[in-house]
DNA sequence: GTGAAAGCGCTAACAA
DNA sequence: TTGTTAGCGCTTTCAC
């Protein structure tokens, strides 16, 4: 029951322009020699009918659809939406939508997103199925990889693969309270409705782990908090093991909510921030600047990610193979962090 | 040089089953009588060649896309998430994609989304110029506004109006205030590069004047903080109107990180948090239980409005008029506005 | 109950 | 230099 009003054809343009679509077509697409005084012809009923290419059709036809989307897991994490503003800034001049969705882990999303048809998808997810990746690569539309996890070889080379930083941003968390002479470093590990446990296949997880043996810290339980279903079960679990004497000098968070919510804790136990406790936070998030005390936090270069996003997409519709890139991020050091002179 | 490896078509299917092309349309749509056998041999055919009806094509037939589309002013605010979020819940059993795309005011972008074709637009924007939604309701699609703002008549009737509770909300605010008797009340208004000044059209601004007569307070110049390009500088203005001896006992921001940013300057002032001001913000967001004090701050019901969305488009597309829905929010109150007893 | 064929808006051989 | 035409994958009359 969806009735579109009829937006003007190439035959609209065609008529008014006294040519044949074929003439139209060569004058829009700019690939055919046609008289110059057909060609303005063209160009004045393409403004007087407002005339713009539909571009369903031109989809249908294997063309581009000028239409990318980004999958991430959690759609209203700000990480995300900066990184896509960053994309739809550079991607203005060359014509393209970008748009931001949440992922679904199930067959009937992904077969809707292939019927779709996009120029380019950009995956950041740590839960999203590599199986569902891979049939989304064979489709044959170009896809992105931001490396929050790693995958196996089946995707290696069938899509570019883009280290954000995530993996050296948390080995600089503990590098950081290692400097402070911490001895205790505990990771909060996220929260999920379905206990998802991270494994030495998601980089937060990992580079927290590798850095600790590096640095020469044993690890125990004690080190990774998980397995909770809300950040208030976080919450309330943290302070009970705080006062049941948990060791903790040192906080490293998943990401900022994570790491304010492990802060609150803290204060609420009586220890001091970050005179007893120092904690740092992940994507430096505009909470990291408002919590008290104002919280140190990784911050990955957004538009850095954003721009090899779209040179991975250009370089792909070019023909070459799909291209890996490492950047790094930096710790943006605040109070959480800083002991008082 | 994009290609797309060969998707299984309905020709395939066809083939496979031994039937034509047209009863596997049939079966797929299940809109007309086949013989069972045959409809049983098509069934197989597209599992075993795990066939989707490509969406394109559908869509070039004037058929849905399966896809909604959400502009927004700001893609990372984390408000307009949440709504997505809720959308793609409700949406996930009728099969449709929700995608949140940011707005950009010219020609070119309007083209591009009425030429990509969607089952329907949300726009909950301040500043997308209402010609651009004309443009877009033109095309037939439905459109869903959340309202922000004021349009004019030539919108009324052909789009669906939610009123989330926005302007009710910061009258909500006001009243919040007022009650704890303050005198001084300030509102905290956007921040823009482009220097954008709210008008009446905006309805929290309207709320906030509406409200604050209503109130019998007088307003001056100093009840409104505009005019600043980044919360910076809005900032360091605060520090030094608060020095000058600008009176403020309450403040009302138009969002949380602007009613963070004051109270930040407030703090640095040397106020007193409720004490000497009581602050409220706006969308309760993370930062609000995060920040200290913890902030009170309007919370409009997310899922309501989400509801209210997909049920208008339901609604538009049996043939109804558009709806018009008046939501409402309510504050959550934290520290901020909480005299200590 | 089923199939042939037209056509949605567009591009790209191929002909003229 | 320009027009004719055959499709892209699908739906839907309209015959059979």
């Amino acid at each position: 029951m969806i009735k579109r009003e009829k937006a003007p054809t190439r035959k609209d343009v065609a008529d008014l322009a006294g040519v044949s679509e074929t003439v139209v077509s060569y004058v829009i697409n700019n690939n055919r020699y046609v008289a110059k005084e057909k060609r303005e012809r063209v160009l004045a009923a393409v403004e007087q009918l407002n005339y713009r290419p539909n571009n369903i059709a031109l989809a249908l036809k294997g063309k581009r659809t000028n239409h990318i989307l980004f999958i991430c897991d959690n759609i209203s994490n700000e990480y995300f939406g900066k990184i896509v503003e960053e994309m739809a800034r550079i991607a203005a001049e060359s014509g393209h939508l970008i748009s931001l969705m949440g992922s679904r882990n199930d067959d009937s999303f992904v077969s809707l997103v292939c019927s779709r048809v996009f120029d380019g998808i950009v995956i950041s997810s740590t839960s999203f199925e590599e199986k569902y990746v891979l049939r989304l690569i064979d489709t044959g539309t170009p896809v992105v990889l931001l490396m929050n996890r790693e995958y196996t070889k089946h995707v290696a080379g069938r899509a570019a693969q883009i280290y954000t930083g995530i993996h050296s941003g948390i080995k600089d968390c503990v590098q950081l309270l290692h400097d402070m002479g911490r001895q205790h470093i505990v990771y909060i590990d996220r929260v999920s409705k379905k206990r998802h446990f991270s494994t030495m296949a998601d980089w937060r997880y990992n580079g927290f782990v590798t850095k600790m043996q590096e640095c020469g810290y044993r690890i125990t339980k004690d080190n990774v908090i998980v397995g909770y279903e809300t950040e208030e079960e976080l919450y309330t679990a943290l302070c009970q093991r705080i006062r049941e004497g948990l060791q903790v000098d040192g906080i490293v968070g998943r990401n900022d909510a994570l790491a304010c919510v492990a802060m609150q804790a803290l204060k609420d136990c009586g220890l001091r921030i970050p005179e007893d406790v120092a904690v740092v936070g992940f994507d430096n998030s505009r909470m990291s600047s408002y919590c008290t005390p104002r919280l140190s936090s990784v911050e990955l270069n957004k538009p850095a990610i954003a721009q090899a996003i779209m040179d991975a997409f250009e370089e792909m519709n070019q023909g070459s193979a799909p291209p890996v890139v490492r950047l790094k991020g930096h710790i943006v050091e605040r109070e959480s962090t800083r002991m008082p002179e």
